[in-house]
Parts: structure tokens; C-alpha cells; sequence
DNA sequence: TATAAGATATTTACGTGTAAACTATTATTT
DNA sequence: AAATAATAGTTTACACGTAAATATCTTATA
């Protein structure tokens, strides 16, 4: 009779991860019109030096995909987020940067995110968030592949 | 000038989940054609009695959508790993039902799920993901939607 | 230098998550 | 009993993740 603790452990982080991730993901859509996918392309855009990133940089750096960027470049760049130009020493490569009114939308998306997962663990004493936080870290650092 | 401890946490959550899901997600299409939500489904079947269930309360028990799950049925009936039926006393209501391909597929995945799980996360010390796993079921309790 | 190998984006095809509209059936209200 | 509301499932439209194929360009190698 085998020790279920690690299955335990993965289930329970997958609920747990998916319950704020669902909370999060229904107030970005119902006050900004975005999805968690957008808030982290801006995400990754806006912390970068003059908010701008080759899509190779930029994929590379978010948590999801790298497949299918191009789609999600493209519908963003329709609604005025991003603009893309060719790259001025490798013709292969294109660089994103947030327009303005990118960067803006990102500002308050990001303050309100704050906000949100505060407001949203506020029942948690910040010492067992950190605990929490530790454990998850060593669980990144041990992970075995 | 805010602590960010909650939205560490959140980010590490999600990135951390990510890193598991990735990696079992891509065990199972590997080793079996399959996708976590269809494990889902078939796991959720598996543990009810006589493998059946309505769709209705197949959906509520499921981690992820209710939205389509008409779709993802219809794909996993077609491969035979289940059943449709009305439902006697409902005739609104469809009954899902494991056919002996699907609960023996069910078998051979859910073993191997847990050796995986087991061995991702060998490096950790049981005490310490007793730990997380109690933290997070903590923070399932003290969510504020 | 010519060719092969590698890198960067895009395109396509498919599976899946979300939301809204719709059909059929059952339950409630008057 | 008839009208209304609620429930179960499907359908549709769209966003997004994954993988494979492709075109273009750059780098390494022979």
C-alpha cells in the first residue's frame, strides 16, 4: 500500500491554482475585456527595458504557450495594445512594444490584480502565506523532470 | 509601500502547478493519446457507482469547464471509452457510462499518474510536502471570493 | 563560397475552456 | 389546467494551448 501524499499534494495545487486562477481570470474579463494570457504578454512587455521584446524573448519568458503567439500578437495588436516592427539587425525577428495605451491598460490591470489576490487571501496571516510561498519554491527547486 | 507576499504567492501557485501539468499532460498524450480533462472525466466516472453518472453531475465534479463538456463526451464516446443513456425517471437527463475499454484505460493511467507524480516529486521530503499540501488546504478554506 | 544546419515567425489543424442562445423537459405558481 | 420559471443538454462563436509543417533568414561547415 503505497503513500499518497504526493498525489495528494499535485491534485490539491492544481485546485488550488485553478481556483484563483478562475476568480482572477472572470475579473479581468468582466472589467477590462482581457484574459490572464493578454495580462501576461503585458505583463512581460511592460517589465522589459523600453517595453519592448523580440515574440522569441517574449514567448519564452511567458507561463504558457509558445505555439500559438502570432494569434494572440495579432488580436492585440487590432486593438491598439502592441505594435510589431521588423528587428534592425536580424531580419528573421520581430520586436513587440506596448503602444501607450497598452502600457496604461496594463497599469491599471496590475494595480487592480494586486488588489484582488489581497483581498482574496486576506482571511490567510501573512506568516503561513510565506510559508506557503517557501514551500511551493522548494517544490519548484526539487521538481524532477 | 504594500507587501506583495499574496501576490507572490498567487504567481508562484499558478507557475508552479503550470510546471506539474505541463510535464503529466505530456506523459499522458505521449503514453496514451489523452488529455488531463479527459483523465478527469474518466476518474470522476471510475469513482462513482456503477461508473455512472448525469452529465450534470459529471460537469459539477470535474475541476474545469462545464461549458463543453457535450464535445469532449462526444470524442470520447466515439473512441468508446463511454456510453450515453436517458436517464429512466428524467428525460431531460443523459447518464454517462464507463465501458470496460474506458474504465481499463482509467486503470493503466491512473497508475501510471501516481508513480509519476511520486517520482516528480522524489526530491522532496514527505514531511515537507505534508506541509504544502496542509498549506494549501488552507488556503482553499480561507479564500475570500 | 556553397551547402547544410539552425533560428524566427507564421500557418494550419485540432482539442479544450467560456459564454450565450436555444430546445426539450420538468417544476412551480396562480 | 395554463402560464411561468427552472433545469438538462446541445449548439454556436470565440479565445487560447499544442504540435507539425512551412517560409524566410542567419550561422556554421565543408
Amino acid at each position: 500500500m503505497t503513500d499518497k501524499t504526493a498525489l495528494k499534494l499535485w491534485l490539491h495545487l492544481a485546485k488550488t491554482s485553478a481556483l484563483l486562477q478562475n476568480e482572477i481570470t472572470g475579473r479581468f474579463r468582466a472589467h477590462y475585456g482581457q484574459s490572464l494570457a493578454r495580462f501576461d504578454v503585458l505583463s512581460q512587455l511592460a517589465r522589459a527595458e523600453t517595453q519592448t521584446l523580440s515574440i522569441r524573448a517574449l514567448s519564452a519568458s511567458l507561463i504558457a504557450s509558445s505555439g500559438n503567439i502570432t494569434r494572440l500578437l495579432d488580436r492585440m495588436q487590432a486593438e491598439g495594445l502592441l505594435s510589431r516592427s521588423p528587428a534592425p539587425h536580424d531580419r528573421r525577428s520581430t520586436l513587440v512594444c506596448l503602444t501607450s495605451a497598452g502600457a496604461s491598460l496594463f497599469e491599471g490591470m496590475a494595480k487592480d490584480h494586486e488588489i484582488w489576490v489581497g483581498e482574496m487571501l486576506a482571511n490567510m496571516p501573512q506568516s503561513t502565506q510565506q510559508e506557503l510561498l517557501d514551500g511551493l519554491l522548494r517544490l519548484q527547486n526539487n521538481f524532477v523532470k
